[in-house]
DNA sequence: GCCGTTTTCGGCCCGACTGTTTTCAGTCG
């Protein structure tokens, strides 16, 4: 599959157009292409050969062709002939605030800079305030830009650190401050991985005393702004939350507004048009009264738009507004149709907690069952468990099973996809499990040709039923390793394998993307697992919902909304 | 460059902010 290669391709072409001033309308279709590209669930390169590239909304004849271009030959020559004019540097010169196209190319032409030392070579001489539309202010956020742009490289949070330090601030805000209503936005509230920054919108009639208390909160570093309507600081955690005090006949505007994503709203605005209204943060307009329509609640926006109500984790216009002019939203899982962690450790290898202790958090989360599945063998450093210890570790299941009925504790295992395919025991021996799952925890750095082969062989084995953390990323630690996702989910669908999304928050794998390409293309199960080492981990089971719910899963994709019986059929084959 | 329940031509989201400006361009989200 080489949509990311497509599309980052196209991303590209429309920096570098932008750059060379060309009409902005059609760098905005490039954009455009690129972005529905990457959320393609199909391959690109297989609906080039089948000539139905232009059947999909956003690309049309002229992008095609680029594409088509690019699969062949690996180059675009539009591309190529606009990077004899721009310098390729200047992309990097782009990317500084208050930089943006234009005045870059205003820099390049008249003072022939290309760089970004060149830049501070040129601000540091005042030679910049000297162009028309120019100032002594800009060339100094220029060089305070240059020297920032070192140290911030666009950090994103995790979703797990921003979640819980935004239900905190959220919590505090309604207990010490006069806040009526109260929302967090933005990425956050659509449950994205990672997170920019936090946005809280409040109504309150004293916007003063919530704006006093919220920059005078413990967990404050810095404060970067305080106004009337808007506030912001900055915790020691280096996340920058921004608090806005609305109208309360704005209230669901603004939620919505600040909800995004961008390209959803956009998208929203632009259906406005058509029915001769304005929707902006403030609130929906008749264009030609000026009159408002709606604003104070969320729903009554979409329902005015003829919409039905679009879930927040949907909304980055990924096909779901058509799917709401149909009325055809789904019923989206919900963390309360969990009813079992299927991936949780123990202290039998790298976990912390007992057994019985997992079982019991597990049942305090209204859980009724869990699948304890402890590393195999050869995954030395974690402990990984012989087939002897596994046969202790049953007879204290079957101890602890008898304590906690009617909750159940599933024996699982969490094998090694070895480098060959092959798995830490041999095949006989996997029926002595409740459920195999497997995953890969070394040879990450094999060629997609290696690790697609060995994945599928494991698939393949009678016995093992679930993939785990399928692409082996961590979240601004590690990606993926190289796996032809597409041939995986096809041996998947054969052998009616389960695959993971992992809840874990440094995971988060299969990702929305991939789960919804698993669901929805192969008909594949999904099984959310926290793959908790200690109790408290269980609680990640959240974010994995979040992510189910991003790739628009019902619960009757993923298999852990069963009930015991169920699933114990389920395991059987039986169902 | 894309698109069409008024359109195959003439549109293409919206507002805030900043800095440069006496009415606006550029940038940003």
């Amino acid at each position: 599959m080489r949509n990311k290669e497509v599309s980052d391709k196209l991303y590209e072409l429309a920096e570098i157009a932008e750059m060379a001033g060309e009409n902005p309308f059609k760098i905005k279709a490039y954009n455009e292409a690129a972005r529905i590209i990457e959320n393609l669930t199909i391959p690109i390169e297989d609906l080039t050969k089948k000539d139905k590239l232009t059947e999909i909304k956003g690309i049309g004849k002229g992008i095609a062709e680029k594409i088509q271009e690019y699969l062949e030959k690996g180059t675009i020559s539009k591309l190529e002939e606009l990077k004899k004019i721009v310098p390729e540097t200047l992309l990097e010169m782009g990317k500084i605030p208050g930089l943006g196209a234009k005045r870059v190319k205003t820099l390049y032409e008249k003072l022939n800079i290309k760089t970004i030392d060149e830049l501070k070579g040129a601000a540091l001489a005042h030679s910049i305030s000297t162009l028309d539309g120019f100032g002594e202010k800009l060339e100094e956020n220029i060089l305070k830009s240059i020297n920032e742009i070192r140290d911030k490289r666009n950090v994103r949070f995790l979703l797990g650190i921003a979640y819980p330090l935004a239900s905190e601030i959220v919590g505090k805000l309604k207990e010490n401050s006069p806040v009526d209503k109260i929302t967090v936005c933005g990425s956050l509230r659509r449950m994205k991985e990672t997170i920019g920054d936090i946005d809280i919108l409040v109504t309150s009639k004293k916007s003063e005393k919530v704006m006093d208390y919220f920059v005078s909160m413990p967990l404050v570093k810095s404060i970067n702004a305080k106004g009337d309507t808007k506030s912001s600081i900055i915790t020691f955690e280096g996340i920058q939350v921004d608090l806005r005090v609305v109208e309360p006949s704005s209230y669901g505007a603004a939620i919505q507004y600040f909800t995004g994503s961008k390209e959803h709203n956009v998208r929203l605005r632009e259906i406005a048009i058509k029915k001769n209204l304005k929707l902006n943060e403030y609130g929906l307009f008749d264009i030609d009264s000026g009159r408002k329509v709606g604003g104070e609640k969320e729903e009554r926006i979409y329902e005015i738009l003829g919409l039905q109500f679009i879930p927040p984790e949907m909304r980055e216009d990924r096909g779901e507004i058509e799917l709401a002019q149909r009325y055809e939203i789904p019923e989206l899982i919900k963390i309360s149709d969990i009813k079992g962690d299927f991936h949780v450790h123990s202290n039998y290898s790298d976990g912390s907690n007992t057994i019985e202790e997992m079982a019991l958090y597990a049942k305090s989360l209204g859980y009724e069952y869990i699948v304890v599945s402890d590393h195999a063998k050869a995954l030395g450093v974690a402990h990984g468990l012989s087939l002897e210890r596994f046969k202790e570790q049953k007879k204290e299941i079957e101890q602890i099973n008898k304590k906690v009925h009617p909750f159940k504790v599933f024996q699982g295992v969490e094998l090694n996809i070895l480098s060959d395919g092959s798995v830490d025991f041999e095949d006989k021996d996997l029926s002595f499990f409740d459920v195999c799952l497997a995953g890969i925890h070394t040879g990450m750095n094999q060629e997609e040709s290696q690790i697609t082969k060995r994945v599928i062989r494991t698939l393949n084995t009678k016995g093992v039923r679930v993939f785990v953390h399928p692409t082996g990323r961590i979240i601004n630690g590690r990606d993926e390793y190289k796996i032809d996702v597409e041939k995986v989910f096809e041996e998947g669908k054969k052998n009616k394998s389960v695959f993971e999304i992992n809840a874990s928050f440094e995971r988060l794998d299969l990702n929305d993307v991939n789960s919804k390409n698993a669901v929805f293309n192969y008909g594949l199960k999904i099984e959310i697992g926290t793959d908790a080492h200690s109790t408290n981990s269980m609680e990640n089971m959240f974010y994995g919902v979040g992510v189910a719910r991003r790739a628009w899963l019902t619960k009757e994709s993923v298999i852990n909304t069963m009930r015991i019986k169920a699933l114990e059929s389920y395991l059987r084959g039986e169902l």
